[in-house]
DNA sequence: ATGGTTCGGGAGTGATCGCTCCCGAATCGG
DNA sequence: CCGATTCGGGAGCGATCACTCCCGAACCAT
């Protein structure tokens, strides 16, 4: 038809996510994103809506990345969960891959700052939320028939209190709680899944 | 010396405590303060010096009264230990004693908001976190004195694990989380102190 | 009473908010 | 090559932001 875009709507997206991860939403401004993106107002406008269509497209953006990574390292086909369960963890609460620490979770950050104000941005969150535990029930369960975790553990209690522990854990990364701490907590965690009952031979 | 106020300060910083603490920082504006405290700009920044004074005030007041009730109430002086953790750590997602829920803990969601940005509120979120740790250190001591925990419990873990996971039960329940779930995730962290050991007569 | 001081209230500051409009340039299909 | 369409860019919209100034009224010490 006509003129073709000279940026890339994903890179644009991506930008857009980090500073709403760093500053949250209403301290970010749509002047602050048209810098990051190098997009004037009138092109991130007609690419993007307006700043809460954007800030959904950012929400969704992270749920494909890190939220899908997160997923992706909590598969337990090789290892003991116990062993993949501390270092998805540790990973959470390290991940800075880029330096830029005390960023917390996206979702949680969201879900506190809007909380149920915001219907649209309630259902990515909540979305969220419902995968991982969805993937930490299926790694416990996986940790029962491999016959690493009692037959006796409760795993729905389990998966609660693990979710809710990872969610503490991503605020005090926010809050810039050291990584000496936080790994106690997550070595307790663990613990607080049960003895291995003895192995069969 | 001359004419006094005609609005109670204490009553003015309390309602400003409400607004910040539902809506946040950012999303609170100077205007939406002065409607809520029946203040005039004028007499709002006289008293107040300005916004990001009010708020240190506000999260002040919210420690010296809800911080200062959850502390109280973790006293363990007179009830068995596990029972006062659990009460008191269903209390902290019930307590909306005003029948506004979905608020969360105001310290929480500043800590989240502002992270680690603004070194006057990382002071006073880092202190309430401080006295809660040593509030839960306390009861786990005074539990294992009294034998109704284990010698062997890691009390510096325990603490650490209980206090993460009520930083997640404050987010989960600023996300509307229901009480159910809630429940059963307080129970399983109670439940991961261990069992109590026997009583020697 | 009176002088000194702070009060409540309202108008108004410049800056920034989210957002729109209009332009000439660029790129397409025909 | 040309009409249609969308592009990037900049000026600028009304509203709101945090904040200030000024005024007459109210109060206290003397």
């Amino acid at each position: 038809m006509a003129r073709p875009r000279q940026f890339d709507e994903h890179d644009a997206v991506a930008s857009a996510t980090e500073l709403f991860w760093r500053r949250g939403y209403h301290a970010t401004s749509v002047r602050d994103l048209g810098d990051e993106l190098k997009l004037t107002p009138s092109s991130l406008y007609r690419t993007f809506t307006d700043k809460h269509t954007l800030f959904l497209r950012a929400l969704d953006h992270y749920r494909a990345t890190e939220s899908t990574q997160a997923y992706r390292r909590l598969d337990a086909s090789d290892r003991p969960v116990r062993e993949v369960l501390r270092e998805w963890m540790l990973w959470l609460v390290t991940c800075p891959a880029d330096g830029e620490s005390g960023r917390g979770c996206f979702v949680v950050n969201t879900a506190t700052e809007l909380g149920t104000t915001d219907t649209q941005v309630q259902e990515r969150t909540e979305a969220a939320f419902a995968v991982t535990r969805q993937a930490l029930r299926a790694v416990l369960a996986e940790g029962r028939e491999r016959g690493e975790l009692s037959t006796d553990l409760d795993i729905g209690g389990a998966v609660e209190l693990l979710f809710t522990t990872v969610l503490g854990l991503r605020v005090r990364e926010r809050a810039g709680h050291g990584l000496e701490r936080l790994t106690t907590t997550i070595d307790f965690a663990i613990r607080a899944l049960g003895a291995a009952p003895a192995q069969p031979a």
